[in-house]
DNA sequence: ACCAGCAAGGGGATTGTTTA
DNA sequence: TAAACAATCCCCTTGCTGGT
């Protein structure tokens, strides 16, 4: 019986010798990793998915860092290099030498998401199947832990008790970080309302009723109504719409990331892009930034003062315009010279260009 | 007047039930 | 007994309805 630990180590060891060139898929990794240790690990698959998103997650942006930061595009191959495992003390998956090099952005899941290694810990410590379905002849389990770590992310969703609606009907269940809890990856469209790359469900549809009561986009005659604006218009694709359409019209946007149960056909957007890390949570969308010179060039302003949705927007109008979206895969944006000069890369993920110019182009203001 | 419940919509987690 | 399947819960929003 292998331990998670051990698969982790491994996990972390086939990508650093692999290479991301030769690991086209999450199933990719499984296999070199049970010829490796010669076992089966196809119920190890989410865990592992898990392993290779920490690993390839973007790393940490500093407040300090993009308060001081000089826009400095950078080199963009190191966008994405490899973390260390936690679990790494196994000297037989001793690292070996690694070139960063960009890895395929389908693996780039959740990153921002991530617990933090000591909560980690907690689940590699469980036996997946005490974690999974029915306790067995175990006594009823206290919720998960990793319920605090939602609410890291869905701040405003206090962890009080829920309300009671639920009839009498013996055990209740809790959220925990799954469901709706789970955090999501936000359309490059959806992040101009709502300001965050990822975010629980729940807390996109409460950023969202913040941005249209801010906004004042509730029909006054029919509340239900919400008139777009021209952020919510790129959005929604539409003039006007009401609440309940809105969720549908929302879930277009909504990027499941992490394991996921395999539907029975494709009709989401592929999640392929990586997450931009981002550590600025207050209301970052609405803030007003002072922008770099390069980006202040880049969209032919005169100020370098705007709210940072604001840039974001017209960033993504002006990728629109030209058509840098990868027709293959929309996620990624193939930089045009006058892009390339301002991110410094020849193509991006649309997540990642959120988190290029939060880190060298916009300076925050107090 | 006030309150609770319901309406739609998303998808994963969990529990309960049925079947092999 | 295990697997497969079904049902429920989680959250959020506004406005309507029915009960108190």
């Amino acid at each position: 019986m292998v331990s998670d630990q051990e698969i982790a180590e491994g996990v972390e060891t086939v990508l650093r010798q692999q290479g991301p060139n030769n690991v086209t898929s999450v199933n990719g990794v499984v296999q070199q990793l049970e010829a490796k240790l010669g076992l089966d690990l196809s119920h190890k698959a989410a865990f592992i998915r898990d392993q290779i998103s920490f690993l390839l997650r973007p790393y940490p942006l500093h407040h300090h860092q993009q308060q001081q930061q000089q826009p400095q595009p950078p080199p963009p191959k190191d966008h994405f290099a490899l973390h260390h495992n936690p679990y790494h003390h196994h000297p037989q998956f001793a690292p070996t030498p690694f070139l960063p090099q960009q890895f395929p952005s389908h693996f780039a899941l959740h990153p921002h998401s991530r617990p933090p290694p000591e909560a980690y810990t907690f689940q590699a410590q469980q036996p997946p199947q005490q974690q999974l379905r029915r306790p067995v002849a175990l006594p009823q389990q206290p919720p998960p832990k990793f319920e605090v770590l939602a609410s890291q992310n869905a701040t405003a969703v206090a962890p009080e008790p829920p309300k009671d609606s639920a009839p009498t009907t013996g055990t209740k269940r809790r959220g925990g970080a799954g469901g709706l809890n789970k955090v999501c990856g936000v359309s490059p469209e959806l992040q101009v309302v709502v300001g965050e790359p990822a975010l629980p469900r729940t807390e996109i549809v409460k950023q969202l009723w913040a941005y249209i009561r801010k906004n004042n986009l509730q029909d006054p005659s029919n509340k239900r109504k919400i008139i777009c604006d021209d952020a919510l218009r790129v959005v929604f694709e539409t003039d006007c719409t009401d609440m309940f359409k809105m969720n549908k019209l929302l879930s277009k946007h909504i990027i499941t990331l992490g394991p996921k149960k395999e539907p029975t056909q494709a009709k989401r957007v592929k999640l392929d892009a990586e997450s931009a890390t981002d550590t600025d949570n207050t209301q970052p969308g609405s803030s007003t930034v002072t922008i770099s010179e390069a980006l202040a060039k880049f969209l032919g302003l005169e100020g370098r003062e705007m709210l940072k949705s604001e840039a974001i927007r017209l960033v993504w109008e002006y990728v629109k315009a030209n058509n840098l979206e990868d027709p293959v895969n929309s996620m990624v944006i193939v930089c045009d010279p006058k892009l390339h000069e301002l991110l410094g890369c020849e193509s991006i993920s649309a997540l990642g260009v959120q988190e290029m110019l939060d880190r060298y182009h916009f300076i925050k203001q107090s």
